[in-house]
This record gives C-alpha cells, sequence and structure tokens, in this order.
DNA sequence: GCGTAAGGCTACCCGCCAGTAGGTAGGTGG
DNA sequence: CCACCTACCTACTGGCGGGTAGCCTTACGC
C-alpha cells in the first residue's frame, strides 16, 4: 500500500500567507457576523477557517486587531462598490437613484458584510464604533450636500421644515432599514427597492423645495 | 461614643422587594446600554445598583432573565408612550404625526432604554432578537395599516412604485435613523423631528397617491 | 429576650476563551 | 544528507466573570 492512502481529511497545505490571511477574514466575518464580536471564539474562527488559532494570531494579531481588519476590508468594498455605481456628472436624484442601485446590490452579494458593518461594528464600543459612526456621517454628508445641492438650487435655506443634514440622516435611515427588510425579500430587486425610496423621499423633498409643506392640521 | 458614628458610606438597608427590584433594573438599563449584553458583567451591575449580586440572582434570576426584564419593560414603556399620544379618531397623517411626537419625546426622556432596545438587544440572538423583531414588525405593520388606509381612500393599490409593507420600512428606519441623529442635537423638539419626517415621508407619499410618480431620467 | 424568617453580604468555585510556548513537517541550498 | 527556514500544529495557561454556599443581621411575634 502507498503511503497516501491513511491521509486526514485533506486540509490543504503550505499555502501562502496572502491566501491564508484572505482565508481567515473570510471566516471572521461569517462568525462575526453571526455572534456578534463578544461571542464569537477565536476557536469557531479558526475551525471555519480550517486554520489552526495561532496561524490568526501570528498573521493577524489579537481578536480586536482582527475584527479591525473585517471591518476595514468590509467598509472599503461597501464604498467602493458604490463608488463604482455612482456617475458624478448626473443630476442630483439620478446620483442618489444609482448610488442606492450600488448599495441594493451590494448588500444582496454579501450579506454577511452588511451585518458585520451595520448590527455588529456598534456593539464593540470605542475605536470601531467611533469608526463606524464615522462613516456614516459622511455618507450622511454625501447625501446631504446631495440634498442641498437640488435645494440651493431652487433658493431654499435652511428653515423650520427643512434640515439638509437631519433629513439626510432620516434618509440614511431608511435606505438603511429597507436594506435590511430586503433581506428578507430575496425575490425584489435592487432597482425596485431604490425606486421605492425615491418615490417616497424624493417627491416629498421636491414639493418641499416647491415651498408645499405639511402642518398638523388644527 | 455613640455606635453610629463608624457607619460605612451609608447605603440604604432593608428596602422592599420592590423597590430593590427597581434598582437593579435601573443599572442593568444603564450599564446594558453602555456596554452591550455580553461586555457587561454582573458586578458592574451590582456595583451600580449599590446591591451586592447574589440579590439580583435572587430576585431576577440568571443574566439572561435580568436582559429579558430590563428588555420587557422598557419596550412596555415605549409602546405605552406612544399610545398615550395617539389619537385614534383624527385622520392617518394627523396619527402619524402624533405617535411620532410621542417616539420623539421617549427617547429624548430615556435614552437608554432606547439604546438597548435599537442597538443592544438584536445583538443577543436567540430568543430577544426574535422578540424585538417581532415588535418591530409589529411596528411596521401598524404604520403599514395607516399608510394602506390613506393609500386606499383613494384608490392606490399593490404596484410597482408601492409596497405598503417596503415603505413602512423604509418609514419606520428613517424614523429610528433620525432618532439617534437627535440624541446628538438635543435641542431639537419633538415637535420638529415630528414635522420633518411628516415632510419627508407624506408629502412624496401624496404624491404617490396621486399619481405622480419619479422615474430614472434616461 | 428568644426563636425565626427575611433581607443582605463576603468569599468562593469553575468553565470558557484569549493568547502562547514549544514542537513537527516539508521545502531548499549546499 | 545535513543545516536551516518557514508554514503549521497540539497542548497548555491565566484570568475574567457567571453563578452559588453559607453566614450575618435586623425586625417582629410571643
Amino acid at each position: 500500500m502507498s503511503e497516501d492512502d491513511q491521509r486526514p481529511p485533506e486540509r490543504a497545505r503550505r499555502l501562502p500567507r496572502a491566501v491564508r490571511e484572505r482565508q481567515i477574514l473570510d471566516a471572521a466575518v461569517q462568525v462575526f457576523s453571526r455572534h456578534g464580536y463578544h461571542a464569537a471564539s477565536m476557536d469557531e474562527i479558526s475551525d471555519v477557517a480550517g486554520v489552526s488559532k495561532p496561524m490568526i494570531y501570528t498573521y493577524l494579531g489579537s481578536k480586536e486587531d482582527l475584527f479591525g481588519a473585517c471591518i476595514r476590508r468590509e467598509a472599503t468594498r461597501l464604498l467602493e462598490a458604490i463608488q463604482a455605481g455612482v456617475k458624478p456628472d448626473l443630476p442630483p436624484d439620478m446620483q442618489l437613484w444609482h448610488g442606492l442601485r450600488s448599495f441594493y446590490r451590494f448588500v444582496a452579494e454579501y450579506r454577511e458584510s452588511w451585518t458585520v458593518l451595520h448590527r455588529q461594528a456598534l456593539t464593540v464600543g470605542g475605536a470601531f464604533a467611533a469608526e463606524i459612526t464615522d462613516m456614516r456621517a459622511r455618507a450622511i454628508q454625501l447625501v446631504a450636500a446631495l440634498v442641498v445641492s437640488a435645494g440651493t438650487r431652487k433658493g431654499v435655506g435652511e428653515q423650520a421644515e427643512f434640515s439638509g443634514e437631519g433629513l439626510s440622516a432620516a434618509l440614511v435611515g431608511a435606505a438603511e432599514s429597507l436594506a435590511d427588510w430586503a433581506l428578507d425579500h430575496p425575490d425584489i430587486s435592487d432597482g425596485v427597492l431604490a425606486s421605492w425610496l425615491m418615490n417616497l423621499v424624493w417627491l416629498g423633498f421636491n414639493d418641499l423645495i416647491e415651498g408645499e409643506v405639511w402642518k398638523p392640521s388644527e
């Protein structure tokens, strides 16, 4: 009998570092997205990655370092996905629409990335929470710029019924919430989701610009 | 010398069970809202409550039980606060407006309750996540009922540009996100916040009902 | 003034898990 | 075939924190 008939379950061996790091990060994102930072154990991550625990420590450092690496990789992916879809020379509403479509496409394709960024990253507290909050704030300001540019173009300043930043915060929240909802309704396309939001938000926003205002009726 | 000149830092002693339970729950909400479920330690909670750890276990059971008690108390508070503000015989838009105002008043007054419910409860997984998701789903359906009642009144059914449930999910998300934003802007009143949202959402929604639809421009 | 029950605490146990020490196996140059 | 390096692993430790055993103390009935 030859010496290879007793090989254990055939685990890939002696792979280059870059490949291992990818495997580990993939596994970490998966486990973190399922259990959250604190409830995730390094043992489970190493299991899923098909790699022993010390590998993780040599390649990617402590648990916190690992989580940071995940967050940054996924955040970069998300931003790149959105930027790839946006066409800067279009009018504000079309820019927003394309951004939204890219966003929903990303969330559908990388649900675990989205879960980690949206749900889990804030629960760690400290530096990561700040990092994420920051990124979100930048997203809000980006949207606010679109909104305000569309607004001032028509001569609307800041007034009681109108705060660009506040409205943008609401809009971003609406987009996120709809993303979560869409995870349970995978048959709805990104175009439809983006359209819903545009119809909800942009029409109302247009009215506001035109000076039409909703007021409590008594 | 009398026997009371060496009293330690004057901790309230021998209080009835109901009072202790309140103290413990208050402390737990505070600590859970700061650190999240897993990172919160029973020792810290007992410290903040001014009570020893075994008290917590005799009165409120395990850590999970305690968290459940927090969630349920705060959820009840929130629902009662909203129901207290809503006037069921008004038209849909005014109902929504009053509900939103009550909601923002609650969030401003009990920020920790809101944080626990919104941020932390989902990270525990299992029964609590389900419970919260469920509550949120009920909130969405409630809003959806308002939206649809206003919609069908004008003869609009389900169509490509219009999904009552989807829009409501977006609306609830917008409301939540604006609540988070408002936590950093405490000078903005609940009435103003609610008005912003009404202007953003209700106007757009009205247009939609009237058959005006936003479409990508090419 | 003495039993006894209920309020309350100190001091401990023990499992889980982040992090590591120290070793083996396969490849490469001489 | 020997020296050495790098990829990789098994097996451990140390501490943190959930949960508890057992004791003290105040109030009250008799």
